[in-house]
DNA sequence: ATTTTAAGTGTTTATTTCACAATTAATAAA
DNA sequence: TTTATTAATTGTGAAATAAACACTTAAAAT
């Protein structure tokens, strides 16, 4: 078989930045380098793609190698190509990044792997131009969930419209009145409500919600008003 | 300096998937492949990142290089990373977008290289996987118009306001009330109107306009509605 | 002077968004 | 048992925005 020669080959690394939200905050998974350079430094998941799988796949597969993490919500980002991003070699960076309910594998992660969930708020200095690629996750979904309702994926299965309210919140660095939400959020037609409720965040309780996952999927696309002011938003 | 050992290396390309407008119709810019495999088969624009540049300046030199286009609206859309896209050897390819007034450019592109440009309507059978980098183009600059006035990029610098009407149809495939249009888009408030008219089209005469440079760049981030139930739009 | 053609413009109605506060369910305390 | 506390739940009116809709006008051609 032929190949290109005379072409210059390079690394390529798949990053992830991965958001999780407990209820209360908005948070992001990073690890401590295992390896050299930077080794024991702040950083996103990382790794190589290797010669026998796609760029998803290896997002997917980095993800479950280091934090036990399997089906989750994951999106390319962009490809971060300067020359002189990584000081060892010069390494392409496709970026992902990934949804997750913090609850349903925070035990996992912090006993068998070395990741830790940190606040958004408090994101201490990482390694590499991975400051930039959080940054432009952080554009990135906020963008998106101005559109889309890809905030459930962060949510667990039941949920309630406060907890729904407050990732929201988190998520736009805003405050929203509550009727408003609750009206446009039960507009989408994308909830069912359920029969019990969540009497941890009140005397009274609120009502357990659930996606309908027929309109889930099939409104994906379409765009979807949540957030008040949206043209305020940057891209 | 230490390397990563034992890691895989890849060819990483780029390609342009290059729109244009003439006025009337929407444009792909292709040209036949001038090199093994699939020589003279139709193909986007594209070459291999060399090792001193970026992934940005690949794709303005490629574009350049191929078309002689310079200083055009180039955005990175989306890294296509199945394993045996290219048959001859595994290739990363960061496919771009890129939009230019077809007028500005059109002489030089057929003289000095083996581009054209062909009606959106009649892309021909593509290589590798360039059509499906093609159907994402479409949606790419379909979502982001909605939302942003990317599409000025695809116009001289003056236009008129029937012109930018068809632009607008063409993309979205729809028809708009004329009144409303240009309701909307004087109201952004991006449009200088200048003293003369543009005869080539009617009788009477369009008024030209040209972009409020300022508030252009300032508002570029800022949803713009242009377009009429934007909710029917696919991601 | 008349015809032709596309450009330009305004109003009414419907829909959506926004601002705003009282009531209720459930537990805890008296 | 009653009362107090706390967060959940719910509705309405005003304002802004979007949508539907048709005639007049400028300029060239006849």
């Amino acid at each position: 078989m032929q190949k290109y020669s005379k072409q210059t080959r390079f690394l390529i690394a798949v990053d992830c930045i991965v958001f999780g939200f407990d209820g209360e905050t908005l948070k992001l998974l990073l690890i401590k380098r295992s390896f050299n350079p930077e080794k024991d430094k702040w950083s996103l998941m990382g790794g190589f793609v290797q010669s026998d799988e796609s760029l998803d796949q290896a997002a997917n597969r980095i993800l479950k190698q280091l934090t036990g993490l399997e089906g989750v919500y994951l999106e390319q980002m962009y490809s971060f190509g300067e020359t002189n991003r990584d000081p060892i070699e010069r390494t392409l960076s496709v970026s992902y990044f990934a949804l997750v309910d913090i609850h349903k594998y925070e035990k996992q992660i912090s006993t068998d792997f070395h990741a830790e969930w940190v606040p958004l708020k408090r994101i201490p200095k990482l390694i590499f131009d991975h400051q930039e690629m959080v940054e432009m996750a952080k554009k990135s979904i906020r963008y998106k969930a101005a559109l889309h309702p890809i905030l459930f994926e962060l949510l667990p299965s039941r949920f309630t419209i406060p907890q729904l309210q407050i990732l929201y919140e988190s998520v736009f660095n805003t405050s929203i009145d509550k009727r408003n939400f609750s009206k446009r959020v039960l507009a989408t037609g994308l909830l069912i409500k359920l029969a019990d409720k969540d009497k941890a965040g009140s005397k009274r309780g609120a009502y357990y919600y659930q996606l309908n996952m027929q309109k889930y999927y099939a409104n994906f696309q379409a765009f979807i008003n949540i957030i008040p002011n949206p043209d305020s938003l940057q891209a």
